[in-house]
DNA sequence: CTGAAAGCGCTTACAG
DNA sequence: CTGAAAGCGCTTACAG
């Protein structure tokens, strides 16, 4: 019963001294056995194998990579990994981000907020720089992210002082808007997300009015940012407004959930009712119809923040001003459903 | 033009030597300053702070976690993000990680081998662990994952001397194919992915030759693992075996696939031909008819997953042996495709 | 083939 | 309120 043994690795990681005195070596050939390195003897080297084994030695991350070279982490924040658009995003990240040899740390923000700032707290610790989404109810993270480079992703002014990319929404709403227009749609409605009315009704809303395209409350229905959110919203806004014709839906989440709520309702899709998400997520191609979709490049989304935080942790790029906030736009991606 | 300036700080990172000659200081004080702790006078608090920011003085993660506490990082190994198979799985794992306050980097191997084992090379150098499923054709990555802990994923004997969980496709597939049978259906497929036969196919195999139902070549085709794959193999299929009455799919996403595919072909499901896929993703509640699927609880074996490394790290798991190489099966969820 | 020394960049006691 | 010393765990030259 070797128990005082495993106390005492419990109390302290075994270090290099300790497979050194094990093996009766110095810490420099525990390195040379380890490593592979030569100049040592094949009989020293095992000797020195069997004693980390024994220890369950493992080498401290921390100190290798203080004295080997410089290797850095970018934290990227999402508010719900299960909801498509972030791994799609994470997809390009990860896959540009290995192309520098940086690494990416997945910080999923959860639904609760209070998890949500222990987790950030301990990303920004071990990252060299932050990117991502930031719900705007959550501004107390501006403390945190103070420490750390950040790039947020966004649709509003978040903080003049920071880079962000500002997705501009206006442009491809206002493509939506006119190609249901034009292919004879009048009756626009729209499925918005969240309690506040967000950017995106608000951009459609005005593009309405200024054409003159008849709108009222039962035009809006708002509900949960899920896809049975979509379902449940679907089914309203068929109810109060029967002579929509088309709607425009927060995202290609909600979206899908709205086909589905008007399959079930009996709405033809798009023969009675065009139906536009935003995003271009892959899930827009799996249902039937196919669902037309507002689509945001997210490598290039991806490829801008990673250029970005290049420039931050250079020191190349000023943290404000237009260099440090471009903008980015949807394209009108048609499928079936529109 | 402070152009000899911004080449010097190319050559070298700036350290808390540099911004505390800057300032006037001493290490020390750079650190109360930054750090915000006490005993530091505000003047010369701003006077670091201000030179920090000149300098673009960012501290050294390797040299602060040297010093500080352990951090833990587990890598996360998966063939292609754009699967969500995975990202249903990092979910978890983010989750579940975070509890434990380890962080979790993504590591995507990409379709090309090449870029996916330098990818591997660069991330067991920055992580304590590794977890993740492993393509069978790259045991050439036995070397890289000798020098880190891993938890493999599996369906099929991978390494005895390596922890894992192995995935037991045999239960949940004979569940799968007795309720087909016993809901009438006798002319029962399979949609496969790859080139070899997988395990999963073998095991349909099996059951159909135990239990006396009909079988010949026409009874398999095999796609590639995507949706595309899907929707080719249920038209190859409706032609080549058109009794089929039911297919049992390699997985959920080639499985939606095969949905439009049939629909696409005038097959109806469920009357004409069910389909149950494997996995349990949340796609397959997004079209229409819902997909019934043989769900593998995603949680859980994040959950396990996370209890082996932990095991494995404080060295209280024996790297073989069946406490390292536990068993998990599937459930098989009723929806509407069968 | 093996070991003594110096140093990576930071922080935590300890003196003043 | 500020600074000199020691040390975190490793590796990379440099001697023997």
């Amino acid at each position: 019963m070797p128990s005082a043994e495993n106390d005492q690795s419990n109390l302290r990681r075994p270090t290099i001294i300790d497979v050194a005195q094990a093996a009766g070596v110095s810490r420099q050939t525990v390195t040379r056995a380890l490593n592979g390195l030569p100049d040592i003897s094949q009989q020293t080297r095992t000797r020195v194998l069997d004693a980390a084994k024994k220890l369950n030695y493992r080498p401290n991350r921390a100190a290798q990579s203080l004295v080997g070279g410089r290797s850095v982490a970018i934290g990227f924040v999402v508010n719900d990994l299960r909801n498509p658009y972030y791994p799609e995003l994470a997809s390009s990240l990860v896959r540009l981000a290995a192309e520098r040899d940086w690494s990416v740390i997945v910080c999923d923000l959860g639904r609760q907020p209070a998890s949500g700032n222990l987790a950030l707290e301990s990303l920004v610790r071990r990252v060299d720089a932050v990117v991502g989404h930031l719900p705007h109810d959550r501004w107390i993270w501006d403390d945190l992210l103070a420490s750390v480079p950040t790039v947020i992703l966004d649709d509003a002014q978040f903080d003049e002082n920071r880079a962000r990319i500002e997705i501009d929404y206006a442009v491809g709403i206002t493509e939506a808007l006119d190609y249901l227009v034009a292919s004879g749609r009048r009756n626009v409605a729209m499925i918005d997300a969240g309690g506040e009315p967000s950017r995106r009704r608000l951009i459609y809303r005005d593009y309405l009015r200024d054409h003159g395209l008849p709108w009222s409350n039962a035009s809006e229905v708002s509900a949960q940012d899920t896809h049975q959110g979509g379902v449940d919203a679907a089914r309203l806004l068929h109810e109060q407004y029967p002579a929509a014709d088309a709607v425009l839906v927060f995202n290609d989440v909600m979206a899908v959930g709205a086909l589905k709520g008007f399959a079930r309702a009996g709405v033809r899709v798009p023969q009675d009712m065009a139906v536009i998400g935003i995003d271009g997520l892959d899930i827009g191609q799996l249902v039937t119809p196919e669902l037309t979709s507002l689509a945001l490049d997210k490598t290039e989304v991806a490829h801008v923040a990673l250029e970005l935080i290049e420039g931050i942790l250079s020191g190349t790029l000023p943290l404000s001003g237009p260099h440090s906030q471009p903008r980015m736009t949807h394209t009108l991606v048609r499928r079936e459903s529109a």
